[in-house]
DNA sequence: CGCCCGCGCTGATCGATATCAGTTCGAGCC
DNA sequence: GGCTCGAACTGATATCGATCAGCGCGGGCG
């Protein structure tokens, strides 16, 4: 019976997600919920996956948070994406039948384990859901680009920001966060790796941020003192991460 | 008859693509042979779609090389990555539903318009067919992903060094380059915003590269002196580009 | 023909961020 | 209580790439 509940309710994260793109009939629903079968739990520092492993597994996160990251020649890393609650890992990589980066538990967390023949079945049984998970890999996409403009483009003050600010919209639509911050297990280190600095200069950059009254983060809290003036600062824009309603109704 | 043998030459160029993940029945080539209808030509400089743009439309290359790039609020952009024949345009953008980028020739370009509502109508009559675009538009995000690891942690001269391997790699998949060289019409510029260097920057880097006997680009050509140590160099891998046989038989 | 203008190219200087070398603080553990 | 260890934090110095300020060349155009 709780197991039952736990199936709905971690279900509906990826149904609501997917929802916001193709409006979802109970048959399509239901072949969805069929996916939720094994669940595993990983503890942090130890990775799911690894940089050229073949087996063909995806998951869906339902609770806590991951990262995914590449790992270079000389040892630095650099992460692509943190992954939270209701969001695929690996999606790409079973598709390209290959993992071209890692993945890790930032926090301890809880999975869904997918692998790619079910998932191909889903597509076949419910073609809609193949379009709808090809939205949502675009979605993902889209926040990869605009990572690549952040690290590519903007001084290190401009990306802390913004990186703030778009995490705390992904949390706002899942109700982890809102305008006036979020709860972040994140530490200064990891800020580093996925935002291309040293984590030194994190640090100074933090406090930057700080003294200008715009955003603190400390104690694994990020908190908003001046949400507008620093959405102004960080040039943040939103568009690639509203949910315009159903678009095949 | 030309028209005739023009279409099949083109929609060949998709199909072989879609064709490494799927192998494509006669069924399923005749749909995606449909979406080669309107025929359409750009001329260097003039945007094909603006950001912010919401007109459901995307478009195949056909001929000629374009970018797709951000603009930021200080007047810098970012060229997120160079399409080549073959390629979508704004694919990931119509179904987000409003562009969340700029699209801009590099050359002369020819390229087939693709409305969504034919998109998702290829889908629901041949379902396989979406799969095999998810799979197109994951080899698009790893690509990005990689351009990202690039732009964050390596320095300038590796950074341009996997940048001319890979576009090699793409250009040697559609037979318009190998281990030698290839042609390229990309000026310093266009290198610069890829890449996040100045101008200035990248012409230094490149005279680095050809004094270390590795790779010149001059007069629009790129030769590979050494591939062997450039890739050595650049730590450049291929599995996130390699054609893996077809997974659905 | 001569004039621009875009592109490639270069030296000198400046500035943002990395790197090095620490200190402090709190949590867990013997 | 003292030890260790990881994370946050800081000052001093080094370095990479940006910026400024130019030159040369070839092609298009008045």
């Amino acid at each position: 019976m709780a197991q039952e509940n736990g199936h709905l309710i971690e279900s509906k994260a990826l149904a609501r997600k997917l929802g916001a793109f193709v409006a979802l009939s109970d048959a399509e629903l239901t072949v969805l919920d069929g996916l939720y079968k094994r669940r595993r739990s990983f503890s942090v520092g130890r990775d799911l996956v690894h940089q050229g492993q073949t087996e063909q597994v995806a998951y869906i996160l339902t609770s806590g948070w991951a990262c995914s990251y590449k790992i270079l020649h000389n040892g630095e890393r650099q992460i692509v994406d943190f992954q939270i609650p209701g969001d695929f890992l690996g999606l790409r990589s079973i598709l390209l039948h290959t993992y071209d980066h890692s993945i890790e538990p930032v926090t301890d967390i809880e999975v869904i384990e997918v692998h790619l023949p079910d998932l191909l079945a889903v597509f076949a049984a419910q073609p809609r859901l193949a379009t709808a998970v090809l939205w949502a890999a675009s979605r993902d996409e889209a926040m990869v680009v605009e990572h690549l403009v952040d690290v590519g483009r903007r001084g290190a003050a401009e990306r802390m920001a913004h990186f703030l600010l778009e995490l705390g919209a992904r949390l706002s639509l899942i109700g982890m966060g809102d305008r006036a911050g979020y709860v972040c297990p994140l530490t200064q280190y990891l800020l580093a790796d996925a935002l291309g600095l040293s984590a030194v200069h994190v640090n100074r950059v933090l406090r930057q941020l700080r003294e200008a009254g715009m955003v603190t983060f400390r104690d694994g809290i990020v908190t908003f003192h001046d949400y507008d003036r620093l959405v102004e600062f960080a040039a943040f824009e939103t568009t690639y991460l509203d949910q315009v309603g159903p678009l095949m109704p």
